[in-house]
DNA sequence: ATTAGTATTATGTATAGACATAATAAGAGT
DNA sequence: ACTCTTATTATGTCTATACATAATACTAAT
């Protein structure tokens, strides 16, 4: 019943969302076609096609040719949620950032991490350890592998004055890579480096990069007691 | 020096990508107008918008008004994660997914949720301790306050055999929350609900939800050691 | 010089029309 | 019944054009 013009994309993402969640268009539901919600809202398909494919990349409605537009059933809300430079997270509250390089080897990696790269056994990769601080609190422990065979350059680095995180992304582009997150109790060294309680419950952040096929870069981070990673839905 | 068409936004997107990590555009370099690029890849300015658009919202370029369009300095990359239904988790791992219902109560909350909220203090709100299970095993603790101001049906509910998480999402529907993850050292109690050591390392997710200003539930959820939330930048 | 007003520029978005494509339904042939 | 072909339908996308809007640069008036 709404005979209001809407005249934008965004107008008419909220006048959709509006219907589905006071459930005119329940879960599961078939919704008009895209020219007739055109046709009613006052404005052009490529408008209407627009917001609801704008909803349907939130997860909210399932589109399929031919088959129409309907509301997803259970709702699977998808978060977006921005991977940060360390020493931005940690200057964006205003405090100071440090790093300190712990340590630096270049060697035979453990053979999972060979395996699961498809990197030939016996070959070196650059092994990072360092920590980052928030005015001079120990926030996140970082432990790196880095790929030698495909960035060399890395091997004349000195990462004890420039961070890696930093230096590999200005450096070393990738276009693909997966993300865990987890918690773990800290064990003896880690905890000592962190300044904390040894089991302490820490977050964990596993990520891996690579660049097409060749991988970059695994790193393993974690983060300090407290440490908590936010979105909105 | 691509003189070859590219006829569709996927493509263009790809070929922006690939300047973008192979530095032909470096970070914070300002990169041509949508009109030349157009010209240069031959197709329409809308496709060209369409692919710029979609990076930027990657977080890969910065757009602005008359400024133009430039390779962001510091790629602050954007991971998308569903935040799904535990059962759904459960069962898409080929488990059986189990509940338990372990504590239902109609009381006054703490009064840091209810000034969190911006409920009256002395108003009672609905407390349920829940365990997920896949296949008879602990998966996630969750406990959860559900605003009856807002949903007095949830009152009538038996939760004993209505998993809460699922009657809310066709029920009480929320346009908007926000999700913040942790990880948390477990207490004599919810180690035991999980079936853990003490002090076990678990992973934790905060969540609230509104409708519009009204606040809907607030829920925290323990999983058990060894859970992992993977994404892909 | 400072301010107010105007022009310019690149992105943001809307529109009408066209064709492509996936998924389904209907019909024809064996 | 069964398979193959042919419509049909709704979404997916492209094009050309137009105007809106934010941010900047320029210009005239005080």
């Amino acid at each position: 019943m709404t005979s209001v013009k809407l005249n934008n994309f965004q107008d008419i993402k909220s006048e959709v969302l509006g219907r589905i969640t006071t459930r005119v268009w329940p879960p599961g539901e078939l919704i008009p076609n895209e020219e007739d919600l055109a046709a009613e809202f006052g404005c052009s398909r490529a408008t209407v096609n627009r917001a609801l494919r704008e909803l349907s990349d939130n997860g909210l409605l399932e589109r399929k040719r031919k088959a129409g537009t309907r509301v997803v059933l259970n709702p699977v809300r998808k978060a977006t949620l921005s991977i940060s430079i360390i020493r931005h997270d940690i200057e964006n509250r205003g405090c100071t950032y440090g790093y300190v390089l712990l340590q630096r080897e270049h060697i035979i990696p453990p053979l999972v991490l060979s395996k699961t790269w498809g990197v030939p056994a016996k070959s070196k990769m650059l092994h990072l350890k360092a920590l980052h601080l928030s005015n001079s609190v120990p926030y996140a422990l970082e432990n790196r592998w880095i790929n030698t065979k495909h960035i060399p350059k890395a091997l004349k680095i000195d990462f004890d004055v420039q961070n890696a995180n930093e230096w590999l992304v200005q450096n070393a582009p990738f276009n693909n890579g997966d993300i865990a997150f987890s918690a773990t109790n800290t064990d003896a060294k880690e905890s000592e480096y962190l300044d904390v309680a040894q089991g302490a419950a820490v977050f964990v952040m596993d990520r891996k990069t690579w660049h097409d096929q060749a991988p970059i870069t695994t790193v393993r981070v974690l983060f300090a007691p407290g440490y908590r990673m936010y979105t909105t839905i």
